[in-house]
DNA sequence: GCCAACGTTGGC
DNA sequence: GCCAACGTTGGC
């Protein structure tokens, strides 16, 4: 899952009470069905740094609920606001997420870019604008190894 | 700041 | 239902 780290980091989920907040504000569909039909309490993620300086990945969450409504698309105020979507019918749905452990290293995107067995992962591929990614297992223990995990 | 890539919108 | 125009993402 990928965020701006100057609009939301690891940190900042670490600072949230017990770690855990919630991963607001996703308008895309195809990321919304990976979070909606996809994740599960318990399921393990990446969190990654986007559009800053030195793009990668920081550190490990947790999915922490089942996907429930949005509320920042019904909020005028939120720059999330979605006024086509209908209280009766919400349009996006997010998950919480709880911090589970900082990577010893930070693995850049472009230490990823580097490994081989990292060719196919779909964050990586050219285009990709997506906010959030399925991984596979294989490239899940890649990403430990790199980040300094045993 | 540029630009490739691609999702979304809306006219027809 | 097509597709051009537009907007956004995100690496560089």
């Amino acid at each position: 899952m990928k965020s701006e780290p100057d609009a939301y980091s690891y940190e900042d989920l670490e600072r949230e009470k017990r770690g855990q907040g919630h991963w607001e504000g996703i308008r895309n569909f195809q990321s919304r069905n990976f979070m909606k039909n996809d994740m599960r309490v318990g399921d393990l993620v990446f969190f990654y740094y986007s559009s800053c300086p030195e793009p990668g990945i920081a550190g490990i969450m947790e999915v922490a609920s089942e996907p429930y409504p949005d509320h920042t698309q019904f909020d005028q105020k939120s720059d999330y606001y979605d006024p086509t979507s209908r209280e009766e019918k919400p349009k996006w749905w997010m998950v919480d997420v709880k911090a589970v452990e900082k990577l010893p290293n930070y693995v850049s995107l472009k230490t990823m870019r580097e490994t081989s067995e990292l060719a196919e992962m779909i964050t990586l591929r050219k285009g990709n604008r997506l906010s959030i990614t399925p991984i596979t297992k294989a490239e899940w223990g890649t990403v430990l190894r790199l980040g300094g995990k045993r």
